[in-house]
DNA sequence: GACCTTCTTGCGTGACACGCATATTTGCGC
DNA sequence: GCGCAAATATGCGTGTCACGCAAGAAGGTC
């Protein structure tokens, strides 16, 4: 039942979300106001605080969105295929870049990544970032529990593989921003990361 | 070089940072003004932000320098240690009671214990925690490459491996202040914890 | 003991998060 | 259609907060 009032309230979400973006990569964070967020986003100030309880939370929003995802997609994989390769699926999954990315118009592509470079930088949103992978890492934990078959409460387990294939894609993705050009490509990276923590990360021959 | 300068500046960041918990755990987190803080250090507000820019990193900052102990009580580990024996036993250092939490009165320690929980679930705290977390993986990190002779500019390897162990100290906390009482002791679940990384976090037999 | 560096402090400013009260919009039963 | 109750948007006011700047105090060096 999507009635228009939900989805009212998650376009303006979203609009909130993807104008803190743009504009911070832009002109970096401290050069943009809630009120510039608000403004953008067709919408007054004070209701910015309605959706988000900082300026830094917005910008994380579609990070956090994307990261829940994960849960999601584990939840959707059969339910006989080994959970390694179900969990590095998922992940997988939420590195196909939608439409709206490759729609932007590449002529000020680079200018683009350097300012996300330098938005990732900030401290005040690495907090934010972080905590959101915290939420969805919390999430796949209770997917993961339930396709074991293990317990939230009794077993490390399920919260420990969770947070191993989150660190995964993480490592994978700092990885792929670090690389020079060509980067390697992050499905490469990410299938490779999870291959090696499921073997344990063991120690390499010298 | 231990000169007197240095010396009082590592006092008064010490001093701000454990007045900082102990107000926000007796009063919560904004409850306890800047100002708070800044008198309880004996210090005036304005220095408050010459060591912390913000409240949370004040609070965070203990927590910080622990986590940044263990990559140092890494490289102390001998070299011939397996890695990730040498990994355990370097995360279980920091976890050895310190004479300032032993000689705490235990009159109000079940009031303590609850005002640290209700600190912890503070939003604006968690951020700062997981980016001190963060920061002391990216130092463990390059502690691993160093004895593992890999590359971290190259593999992925270390930074999976500090992740990986991070995460384990991480779960293995949470579940120590989750269980009820008695709690089981943190050196076993952390030991767990690490085996079950090392071994590759296998599905476990349904 | 003079000099230079580093740290501390007070003041002022712009921005921010949010409580509260009010106006507006939406959904729903009739 | 119609009107009412709930949800949402907005405006205003307030208490903090982070930090730039400049002057003063203390530490370190020769």
């Amino acid at each position: 039942m999507t009635g228009l009032r939900e989805r009212k309230k998650a376009e303006t979400r979203a609009a909130l979300g993807w104008a803190a973006i743009h504009l911070t990569a832009e002109r970096g964070y401290d050069n943009v106001r809630v009120e510039d967020i608000a403004e953008a986003a067709g919408v007054s100030p004070r209701t910015f605080n309605n959706y988000f309880s900082s300026k830094a939370e917005a910008i994380a929003s579609r990070h956090l969105d994307r990261s829940l995802r994960t849960a999601a997609a584990l939840r959707e994989r059969p339910a006989d295929e080994p959970l390694w390769v179900a969990l590095a699926q998922a992940a997988l999954d939420q590195f196909t870049r939608g439409p709206e990315v490759e729609a932007m118009p590449s002529p000020d592509h680079a200018r683009w990544v350097a300012g996300v470079r330098t938005m990732l930088a900030e401290p005040a949103l690495q907090g934010e970032r972080l905590r959101a992978t915290a939420l969805a890492e919390a999430e796949l934990a209770a997917a993961v529990a339930e396709r074991t078959g293990t317990d939230l409460a009794t077993d490390m387990y399920p919260r420990l593989v969770a947070a191993a294939a989150s660190a995964a894609v993480v490592v994978a993705m700092q990885h792929y921003l670090d690389s020079a050009d060509p980067p390697a490509p992050i499905e490469r990276l990410i299938t490779d990361a999870f291959t090696q923590v499921a073997a344990g990360l063991p120690a390499p021959p010298r």
